[in-house]
DNA sequence: GGCATTTGACCCAA
DNA sequence: TTGGGTCAAATGCC
């Protein structure tokens, strides 16, 4: 049986699809052959042999897809899995903009509100969602009346960690959010505060003030200020600012360079345009666990175990 | 008064 | 028929 880490390996590259089909492959292969031996009268142990392998092969190819449909979270509707609950039945709504989902499961300190990603969002629904003990907010770019923006953001606690909100975006915001936009972040102020203390004190002993990164080029979404990002030992880190930057040019993975040696999971898959993903942390951030939604399985980033050494450097992914 | 939220009703895909 | 997504009237807040 496929350990975690191996079946998360399995998503990524060489063990995603096309590991997929060559098990299956291999399978109906072995199949062939078995059925080819009965024929030939072998012995019982090559025959028992044979059906090891073949259910081998559909157990190992099994357990990749039960991988993919689980990661794929509040979004499998285009993941085609068995195991997923019968009561999903209704497609993912917006078909103009249905690839452009990102689901991520951030912790919000605040009882039921709406992550603060740098955006005005509006409720416009709420729903009791079956099989979960928390009601789903939805929610709109506040510019749609007035410039016609269709993004639209799901909001849910996750039924297996309360502490943790399940968001899914949806569409790109095409509007100008000009009174919100740029908005400094709690990190952002902390760091100006303290900035403003030290010229107070007239301590500035480490230069001038450090420059805070930009994120409000970013469309959506452009999380930044408190996203809490929950790691698996239950510790919650800040996570200042974590953009996706639109960038069709080119796919960056912002993570090529990190040491992996804890028991970490990371997981981002993104719509094409969302294919350049500079992630910033803070430096004693060492876990971003982020799960988003299936609209282009392809292009998943999967890595495990993943840590940050104490001598990189977060500027490198700043926006 | 204007804007945001709440909430029951409605629509629609499966 | 059911469940998720959206609408829109009612309500609340500033």
């Amino acid at each position: 049986m496929e350990t975690k880490q191996q079946s998360l390996k399995m998503m990524n590259g060489g063990w995603g699809r096309n590991n997929l089909m060559n098990e299956l492959v291999r399978g109906k292969g072995l199949a062939q052959q078995l059925k080819a031996d009965l024929f030939a009268a072998s012995s019982a142990e090559m025959q028992c042999l044979l059906t090891e392998r073949i259910l081998g092969c559909y157990e190992k190819a099994l357990s990749m897809l039960e991988y993919r449909g689980s990661f794929a979270g509040l979004s499998v509707d285009t993941v085609n899995v068995s195991s997923i609950p019968t009561y999903r039945k209704r497609k993912t709504p917006s078909p103009r903009l249905a690839d452009e989902v990102v689901q991520v499961v951030v912790a919000g300190s605040e009882l039921d509100s709406p992550l603060d990603d740098g955006h005005s969002w509006r409720k416009y629904g709420q729903k009791d969602i079956l099989g979960s003990n928390f009601p789903r907010g939805y929610y709109r770019c506040s510019n749609r009346h007035a410039q016609g923006c269709l993004a639209t953001k799901q909001v849910q606690r996750s039924k297996t960690d309360p502490t943790l909100f399940e968001v899914v975006y949806r569409g790109r915001h095409t509007c100008i959010q000009s009174s919100r936009s740029p908005v400094r972040s709690p990190w952002q102020k902390k760091i100006g505060a303290v900035s403003k203390d030290a010229e107070e004190n007239g301590s500035t002993p480490h230069g001038p003030t450090p420059e805070v990164p930009d994120c409000s080029m970013s469309t959506v979404p452009n999380f930044r200020s408190d996203l809490m990002i929950k790691n698996v030992d239950n510790k919650i880190d800040s996570l200042p600012c974590l953009s996706f930057t639109p960038s069709p040019m080119e796919f960056t993975n912002p993570f090529e360079d990190i040491s992996f040696f804890d028991s970490k999971v990371m997981e981002a898959s993104v719509p094409d345009y969302y294919l350049s993903m500079p992630v910033c942390l803070t430096p004693d951030s060492n876990l971003m666990e982020v799960v988003s939604g299936p609209a282009s399985v392809t292009n998943s980033l999967t890595i495990d175990k993943i840590s940050f050494d104490p001598e990189f450097s977060f500027e490198t992914f700043y926006c």
